[in-house]
DNA sequence: ATGTGC
C-alpha cells in the first residue's frame, strides 16, 4: 500500500486521514526533504497512521524528523488523548520508561582536560558500570527503593546523591505527581535494586563533550553552557525496571477485558483513561519514571566523583552543575489549546522532547524566563545539540520536539557495515577516545548508522518548534 | 530498550 504524503509546509509533511477510514485523524511528520525519503523508508509511517485511529486522539498523530519504527507507536513520535475519553497505551511510551538525558556543565576548556581525558573517560567507566545486566556500587535496599519510586529526586537529595540545584534543574523537579509503587511489581523491583545507577546498553551512553558553537548566547548564558567548555551528556533510562513495568502491564492488557478492542496493530495495547488498569499503569509508569530520574542522577554523582579523583580538583573549580535532565519517554497530563479551546490530554512522548517555550507553568522555577533546555543527543561521531522551545511547539506539537539523531541502519545492518575496529579509530582519529562495554555495540552504534543529528534539529527548527542554543562534539565516549 | 529469541 503506498502512503499519501503530501507536503504543507517548508518542514512540514501530512498523512491525510481521508485515505484509510480508521484514522480519525490526520497524521503530521516534521522533516526535511532528505530525512522524508529516508523515513519513507521504514514503515513507521505506517505507526503514525495506526496511532491516528485510536480512540479518544486529539490533534494529529505527530512524527519528528528522527522518527523510525518502534513497539506499536514510532519512535519519535507524540500523540495526545482526550483526559476523559481517551486512552493511554504502554507503546505510546515505550518500554524503556523516562529514558532521557541529562546535561552537566563544567568550568573546564579542553585545554585543561586533554592530558587527562583518557584516565577521566576510564575512572567513569569503572564508576559507571555499563552494558546489558550490568550491576552498580549503589547499594540499596527495597525501603530505599520504595522511597525512590515514590519520591525520586527528594530521596538522592536526602541521602546526598543531589544538590538543591541538581533538583531545580530536573524535570518535574525529579519527582512524578501520581507516582504509587503499589503497582510495580516484585519483579520489577528485584531488577532494579542491583541495577541503580548503571548506564545499560543499546543507545545508552555517557559523553564527555566540548561547546563547539553557541548559536544563541543570551539562552546559553542562562543554561551555564559557554563555548569552549566542556559538558558531560547522560543518555539512559530506568533500566530493568522500567522494562518490566512495561512488560508487566503489556502483559495484563493483552489478557484484560477492559482493554481496548480492533486496534489495527496488537503492539497498540490501551486502556481507556478512566479505567482502572489504566490507572494502575499511570501510577506505575510515573514511578519508574522516578527511578529513572535517581538513576541518572547517581551517575552524575559518579561523574563528578572521576573528575574530582583524576582532576584533583576541588569541586567549585570543575563547576559539574547540571543545565538539564529531561525524560524522552513518558506521558504527561497536559492543558493545551486545541482549536481555540483548552483541553486537558495525556500526551504520549515517545522518543520525542517536551520544548515548553517560556510561559508555561510547568517550566522550572531556574528556567522560567527562556523555557527549559530541550537536549538532543546525536551520535558518537558527529554532535549532540542545546535546543530550546519556542511558542510553534504549543501550537503544532503539544509542546514537543525532536529527541535526537534516530537510526537510519537497522542495528544488524549496522553491525555487517562497520567493523568495531574501524569505528574505534575512526573515532581516534577524531580525538575521540572510546570505552565500550562490548564490540557488539560499538558496530551497532556506529556513527553513520544514525540520521544526521544537524539535519534533525535543523528540521525542528525550520518547523519553527523548537530554536538552536548550542552545538557539542564529542571527545570521551562511554558505551554499554 | 531488555537477566536480548522460537
Amino acid at each position: 500500500m503506498e502512503i499519501r504524503v503530501e507536503k504543507v509546509g517548508g518542514f512540514k509533511f501530512r498523512l491525510p486521514s481521508s485515505q484509510w477510514p480508521r484514522m480519525r485523524t490526520d497524521g503530521i511528520v516534521y522533516a526535511n526533504d532528505s530525512l522524508m525519503s529516508s523515513i519513507k523508508n521504514d514503515n513507521s509511517l505506517l505507526q503514525v497512521m495506526n496511532v491516528a485511529t485510536l480512540p479518544g486522539i486529539v490533534g494529529p498523530s505527530i512524527g519528528m524528523p528522527d522518527i523510525h519504527w518502534g513497539y506499536g507507536f514510532p519512535i519519535g513520535g507524540v500523540a495526545a488523548f482526550d483526559y476523559d475519553e481517551g486512552i493511554v497505551s504502554p507503546g505510546g511510551v515505550g518500554y524503556d520508561i523516562n529514558c532521557g538525558v541529562t546535561l552537566i556543565r563544567s568550568s573546564l576548556t579542553l585545554n585543561d582536560l586533554r592530558p587527562k581525558l583518557k584516565e577521566v573517560v576510564d575512572e567513569i567507566f569503572r564508576l559507571v558500570p555499563s552494558g546489558v545486566g550490568s550491576k552498580g556500587r549503589y547499594s540499596i535496599g527495597h525501603q530505599d527503593l520504595n522511597n525512590i519510586l515514590a519520591e525520586g529526586i527528594d530521596w538522592a537529595v536526602n541521602r546526598g546523591y543531589a544538590t538543591e540545584d541538581d533538583r531545580e534543574k530536573t524535570e518535574e523537579y525529579g519527582r512524578m505527581e501520581g507516582a504509587d509503587p503499589a503497582h510495580v511489581s516484585s519483579e520489577a523491583r528485584n531488577r532494579g535494586i542491583p541495577q541503580i545507577g548503571t548506564l545499560g546498553a543499546g543507545n545508552h551512553f555517557l559523553e564527555i563533550q566540548v561547546v563547539e558553537r553557541v548559536m544563541d548566547p543570551g539562552t546559553a548564558r542562562a543554561f551555564g553552557i559557554e563555548e569552549g567548555k566542556v559538558t558531560v551528556m547522560i543518555h539512559t533510562g530506568s533500566r530493568g525496571l522500567g522494562h518490566q513495568v512495561a512488560t508487566d502491564y503489556i502483559k495484563r492488557l493483552n489478557e484484560s477485558s477492559d482493554s481496548v478492542r480492533d486496534v489495527p496493530d496488537r503492539q497498540l495495547t490501551s486502556a481507556f483513561l478512566k479505567s482502572r488498569i489504566a490507572q494502575e499503569y499511570m501510577g506505575a509508569m510515573r514511578a519508574a519514571a522516578n527511578f529513572g530520574f535517581v538513576n541518572r542522577q547517581l551517575i552524575v554523582n559518579s561523574v563528578r566523583e572521576a573528575f574530582r579523583r583524576v582532576m584533583h580538583l576541588p569541586a567549585e573549580d570543575l563547576g559539574l552543575d547540571l543545565v538539564y535532565s529531561l525524560a524522552h519517554n513518558i506521558a504527561k497530563v497536559e492543558e493545551h489549546d486545541v482549536d481555540g479551546k483548552k483541553v486537558k490530554v495525556l500526551v504520549h512522548r515517545k522518543g520525542a522532547t517536551r520544548a515548553f517555550p517560556a510561559g508555561r507553568k510547568e517550566n522550572n522555577r531556574k528556567y522560567r524566563e527562556t523555557g527549559h533546555p530541550v537536549l538532543i543527543p546525536g551520535d558518537m561521531g558527529r554532535a549532540s545539540y542545546v535546543l530550546v522551545g519556542l511558542p510553534g511547539s504549543l501550537s503544532e506539537s503539544f509542546g514537543s520536539s525532536c529527541h535526537g539523531a534516530g537510526r537510519m541502519l537497522s542495528r544488524s545492518k549496522a553491525t555487517s557495515t562497520y567493523p568495531a575496529s574501524r569505528v574505534i579509530s575512526e573515532l581516534e582519529q577524531k580525538g575521540i577516545y572510546l570505552r565500550a562495554a562490548s564490540k557488539k555495540v560499538v558496530s551497532e552504534e556506529a556513527p553513520y548508522s544514525y540520521k544526521d543529528v544537524d539535519e534533525v534539529v535543523a528540521s525542528v527548527a525550520g518547523a519553527g518548534i523548537s530554536r538552536i542554543v548550542s552545538r557539542h562534539i564529542p571527545v570521551g565516549v562511554v558505551k554499554g
